[in-house]
Formats: structure tokens, C-alpha cells, sequence
DNA sequence: AACCGGTATGTTTTTTAAAACATATTGAAT
DNA sequence: ATTCAATATGTTTTAAAAAACATACCGGTT
């Protein structure tokens, strides 16, 4: 028995990715790709995760136009009304953030070990 | 030359420290601590924070009361009405932390380099 | 050409967090 | 016992972010 501390500590971690003009795509955003690929739109992607679609659509534009190639397609008009999909880009983004995210967690749990208050 | 992207992205990262309620300490925390110890009150160290003193009262309220020792021994009243000093604990504390974020630090260099958008 | 459901975008309202303001309390020093 | 500067705490105001609302546009389908 070496540690005799009563509290229970952990470290907690964000993570993001910045584009030159900084914050680019967390978690949030990543999740919010994720739901447009399912639903295949930015209004039911946008209700599924309760924001709102302006929001939901701020940050599909946003992420379009710092990126080099859109992460996300949107068709206007037509069959349905039109809709948005996830490109290639997109999905190469989505897997790429959780890979980081995945380093991070466990390096989260190794450092939570080091705490000694 | 085997990248051929035009823009540059970084990973971006936030650490800090949970007790079991919650967020306990990120970097504002520490950096207030810091004042609290270079100015020997917690009016002063808002002060040169910028910040409000009720707020800054309210973490340093917040930090002691879920920590095990207290991080600021406050005085009240006396000489020059009193003051606060960061404690034993709380130097302890402030190092941690400062340790954990330099490890962060290098490996969000290191996630930087694993980034092909 | 009328319909439909989604995109696009401006405007207003609500919510929430932070700041600002105000005042009482404390205790050593004079 | 008065003073002083800091702690302690309640109340009000401001500011920023999010949500809500409203409406025009778009283009296959019928």
C-alpha cells in the first residue's frame, strides 16, 4: 500500500483538428457527418441530433469551404427536396479523427495513473 | 515528395483534470493558482487576470472544498485585510499538471505528423 | 405548372455565462 | 474603537451563443 489518497483522479482529454484559420472538426462536427451519412441529409441529421438545421448547416459550410476537397455533397432540389451525403474526403476525415482519438484515450488512461494527489 | 496536400492541419489538444464530480483543474485554474501565489491574494491575481473576483473566488472556492487538502489557505481580515496563498498541496497540484500537459504537448506534435487530409 | 421536401439565409427570441455592482464581515494594526 | 484591505456573498446587468422562427430558392416527379 503505497498511495493513501481518499479522491479519485482521472485526466480528461479533447481533442480536434486544426486548418490554418484554427478550430476545424471535434467531435461534434464529427458526429454530426456521421448522422448526415445515415439520414442523408443535413435537416434530419440536424433533428436526429436536436440542433438546430442552421447550426447543423453553418458547420457543413464551414468545414466545406476550409477544406480542400468538401467533406460533404449537398444536392438542391429534385427527388425529396435534395439532400447531402458524405464524400470520400468526408469518411477519409471521420476515420482519421477517431484514430487519433483512439491514441489519445489511451494515453488518457496512462496518465490518470500518474496523478498522485 | 509523397504529400501532395495544400493545406496544413495540426491536432489540436485540451487536458485537464477530473475529481470524481466532474472538472476539477484545467489550465485557467492553474495559471490563477499561479497569481494567487505571485500577488499573495485572490483580488490581486483577478486583477491581473482580468477576471472578476467573484469568480475567481468561486474556483478557488470550488478547487478546496472537492480536494482533499485545500490548494488556497485563505486569511481573513488582519493585516492588510487579509490574503491567500497557494498551499503545499496546491504547488503539488500545479507541477502535476504541468507535467501532464508537456507530455500532451509532445504527442499532439507527434498525432500532427499522422494527419493526410 | 404545381407539389414536395430539402437547401439557403436573414431576423428575432431565448438561454446561459460572465461581468459588474453592491455590501456585509473579518481581525491585526494603529 | 477606528481604520483598512481583503474575503464572502447576494443581486443586477451585459454580452455572447444557441435556438427558434420565417421565407425564398431549387429541381426532379407527378
Amino acid at each position: 500500500m503505497v498511495k493513501r489518497t481518499t479522491k479519485k483522479y482521472t485526466v480528461g482529454i479533447r481533442i480536434w483538428i486544426n486548418e490554418e484559420q484554427g478550430h476545424f472538426m471535434g467531435i461534434g462536427r464529427v458526429r454530426l457527418l456521421e448522422h448526415i451519412r445515415e439520414t442523408g441529409s443535413i435537416t434530419n441529421a440536424a433533428k436526429a441530433m436536436k440542433m438546430s438545421y442552421r447550426q447543423a448547416w453553418q458547420m457543413v459550410e464551414d468545414m466545406n469551404s476550409r477544406s480542400d476537397k468538401p467533406l460533404v455533397e449537398k444536392i438542391l432540389g429534385g427527388k425529396g427536396g435534395g439532400g447531402a451525403k458524405v464524400t470520400e474526403a468526408g469518411e477519409k476525415a471521420i476515420s482519421l479523427f477517431y484514430k487519433l482519438e483512439q491514441k489519445i484515450e489511451q494515453i488518457s488512461n496512462e496518465l490518470s495513473g500518474l496523478i498522485n494527489l
